[in-house]
DNA sequence: ATGCATGAGGC
DNA sequence: CCTCATGCATA
């Protein structure tokens, strides 16, 4: 924030204190901050490209993100202290309309002619069910609904499950900068195409991959029907919790709401949240059980405050070569006097930002250029949704 | 709403 | 080490 005035050594203020506040042990150096608590399989992949760019393949398993209940000894961080989020709106009133629409429906959206060919994404294997996992430490308020006791609910089929392929994403290794830039294709497109076999179904049925624009919709509209519910973005997360055991923080459902997730990610949650949904839909007048779940908390390394200017630097580099070598992050690191690892990530963060499916710009998918180009921007986003 | 961080998986 | 999915901590 204090944008130039003049710089200290002290430009880089890294904070390396790592907060620890319970107990107070020290844990100096330690290279690696964190302890326990191993959530759900990466996805790893291997590298390549989001569907929004070239290749539109780019799947693998999507893991859920359980966490085991083993023994762990992490004390918990009750740090919070002042924060202005959203969970205390929950207004009394459930609004319940007739359903009429069920979501994903909607046909013809503006964009009607696409189609397109999506990788079909996750698997659903998910055999885990996270027990418990943290409860929100600033006053959380009940969650939305739950299924204690409603025995009819409990539904319909959904349909649920559905096949899991698996694409294999590509490559990565070994681009480089010189060569170009990638990229990406706006959005993709799908049906089917193609040959063989049919043509089949609709742009809407949550049964085949979504379309960027499904998706585009559907965030809309979840978050519409979100707030008009009066849950806030965290409550959604524990509920999806409670429902299949798969705990999302108020991050994750911000991103997707913002199609801030890659397009495979995205592809993953809606059907989770489109059952959320349904479930708060109906079950609106239902009691709210509330679910307490053991908290617990994990080391972290306090997050790094990367001045402005040397944010700057990072980001020239970043456009000469967004995959630095690590001798080049090392001198890098070195000349801005911050630490190896923080440049390391801060790169591998930037790379993924590019791979979102809605820059921050507004520019949609395949804008890869961040800044310098040409590109203004959007002006959407902030219709119609009051924010929270 | 986002920046920096963690970690499982893969090369 | 990277990518990718996620999230704590923040602004």
């Amino acid at each position: 924030m204090q944008p130039g005035a003049g710089y200290r050594d002290a430009q880089t203020l890294v904070q390396a204190d790592y907060t620890l506040q319970s107990n107070g042990h020290p844990l100096s150096h330690a290279h690696q901050w964190i302890t326990a608590l191993s959530h759900g399989g990466g996805g790893g992949g291997g590298g390549g490209d989001s569907p929004w760019s070239t290749s539109p393949l780019g799947q693998q398993d999507i893991k859920p993100s359980v966490v085991q209940p083993g023994g762990r000894g992490d004390e918990l961080q009750q740090h919070q202290q002042h924060q202005q989020q959203q969970q205390q709106g929950r207004p009394p009133h459930l609004v319940h309309h007739a359903g009429s629409h069920h979501a994903a429906a909607a046909a013809g959206a503006w964009r009607t002619g696409a189609s397109a060919h999506l990788p079909p994404s996750m698997a659903s294997s998910n055999g885990g069910q996270a027990g418990l996992l943290y409860s929100q430490p600033p006053g959380f308020t009940v969650n939305g609904m739950l299924g204690s006791g409603q025995p009819g609910l409990h539904h319909h089929g959904l349909r649920d499950a559905h096949d899991e392929q698996q694409q294999q994403q590509q490559h990565h290794g070994g681009e480089h900068p010189g060569g170009h830039p990638q990229p990406h294709p706006p959005h993709q497109q799908h049906p089917g195409g193609g040959g063989g076999g049919g043509g089949h179904h609709d742009p809407h049925s949550d049964e085949d991959t979504p379309t960027s624009d499904d998706l585009e919709q559907f965030a809309k509209q979840f978050k519409q029907r979100r707030i008009k519910l009066g849950f806030t973005q965290a409550d959604v997360g524990l509920a999806l919790g409670t429902l299949y055991g798969n705990v999302f923080s108020q991050t994750t459902i911000c991103r997707f709401e913002a199609l801030q997730l890659s397009f495979k990610n995205m592809c993953k949650l809606k059907p989770l949240l489109n059952k959320w949904l349904e479930e708060a839909d109906s079950s609106s007048g239902s009691p709210t059980s509330i679910d307490k779940i053991a908290a617990q908390g994990r080391k972290r390394k306090k997050r790094t405050s990367i001045e402005v200017s040397v944010k700057g630097a990072l980001e020239s580099h970043f456009l000469k070569c967004p995959k630095p070598s690590a001798q080049e992050i090392t001198s890098l690191a070195d000349s801005l006097q911050l630490e190896k690892e923080v440049v390391r990530v801060w790169f591998c963060n930037r790379r993924q930002k590019e791979k979102r499916m809605t820059p921050p710009g507004g520019t949609l998918p395949g804008a890869e250029d961040v800044y310098g180009a040409s590109r203004d921007t959007p002006p959407h986003h902030g219709v119609q949704t009051p924010v929270q």
